[in-house]
DNA sequence: TCCTTGTTCTTTGACATACACAATTACAGT
DNA sequence: ACTGTAATTGTGTATGTCAAAGAACAAGGA
């Protein structure tokens, strides 16, 4: 047996610099500090974020494959604005695909990662109270990749991490009610307590209950509010 | 009236280069050009396809986000080796969307729709006899354009439009045996008649059967063929 | 006034080049 | 055979340049 067993040594991989600039536009655009259909000029953003050209539209791409920015022809990119339709949309595919992870969770997480996903949800209910749109989305980001870390597939969970973005983005347009958020955690905590039961099939009704409860109170924000 | 409401003369808006390169890189990748594990130097890609590098990469980009290639930081792109458990995932989540997909259609598709689908269905039977990987794909392509296009939802056809290039690439690695094949058409057809009739449950249950056959086949080949 | 046309400015699309740095390989020297 | 060093290779990032597409706007004519 050599020292190189040892995997607790290894040094980690520092983020690139591209990787950098695509997660600070992703937090960007779904905290809503870049609202959607503004015009993203890259000789701008790159002076903002001191970086060059490359680096830029090499995060770009990035962004455009996850939807969440629209590159017209010669005119340059923008913030994607999302039709009711294709809400409706991401929230039918989300309901879907997360029924898919509560399955694979139910079935197949370890005792420690049922642990880790009670807490992440606890944290979630604390930093409910300050309105951060910020701090709000690292908590759910956290109990995301627990969820999905402990389904183990990692092809869902890359999806659904980037729907997770544009369905944040969703959520600051809507406004996410109030009310809507505390029954969202209520939500959870069923939730979990079906996972930690073992019951897939009471917890995947409740996943997809709980995203078209969700789907519900954004789209009546984004809807006409016809009178 | 103006000449400019006849909307027949409209110029067909050339795809950029980027997307060209991409799209070949695609095509490279699916009909197994490009094995599963080759390594890919910026260099020797920008000769052969006669492109900038600032192109190149952009297009490897997207290619990376489909989770087509892999990127070792400081080492490069290497086509991605899907594991057996990888491959699992791919179908799993195929399976599942591709059932949304089913039910979408049935719910909602035109009738001139399902012609253009009874169509491709036939198309893909005549082709499937010469052994053209090229053009299995095509045809393949075209079927799940027009299903995908039916079903109205568009976020989870760009899904599994990727996922359609990893299975491709499977399928090639897993050399479709010429029995699967054959039953596959078969499928399809039952697929397209329950579709038909409007009979989205039947529809559904079809096309998960049909995804997790094609799944066995494939990671029959992949598997670590054990005594 | 309104429409058309011409001009200029902005911004993207694509390319070539340059250079630092990491990883790998080759090559000693012991 | 082991270790340290140098050369090689290829990526990561930055710049500068040029052409072409659009947008904005000004000037001219009905």
């Amino acid at each position: 047996m050599s020292v190189s067993d040892d995997l607790s040594m290894r040094v980690q991989t520092l983020p690139g610099l591209r990787e950098q600039v695509a997660e600070r536009l992703r937090m960007a655009i779904a905290t809503g500090r870049f609202p959607a259909g503004a015009r993203l000029i890259e000789r701008e953003l790159c002076e903002m974020m001191g970086v060059s050209r490359t680096s830029l539209r090499e995060a770009l791409r990035e962004l455009q494959a996850d939807g969440l920015i629209t590159l017209q022809p010669n005119k340059g990119m923008s913030v994607s604005v999302v039709s009711e339709k294709t809400a409706r949309s991401i929230y039918e595919v989300r309901a879907t695909l997360e029924g898919l992870a509560a399955r694979l969770f139910a079935r197949s997480a370890t005792d420690e990662q049922m642990r880790a996903l009670h807490q992440s949800v606890d944290r979630l209910a604390e930093v409910y109270d300050d309105f951060s749109a910020e701090a709000f989305i690292v908590a759910k980001t956290r109990f995301y990749d627990i969820l999905l870390d402990g389904g183990g597939n990692e092809v869902a969970a890359d999806m659904l991490r980037r729907i997770h973005t544009r369905v944040s983005q969703l959520r600051v347009v809507s406004l996410a009610s109030e009310e809507r958020a505390r029954k969202s955690i209520g939500e959870l905590r069923d939730f979990v307590a079906a996972l930690e039961a073992r019951d897939e099939e009471r917890a995947f009704a409740i996943c997809v209950a709980h995203v078209e409860a969700a789907a519900e109170a954004a789209l009546k924000a984004i809807a006409p509010p016809e009178a």
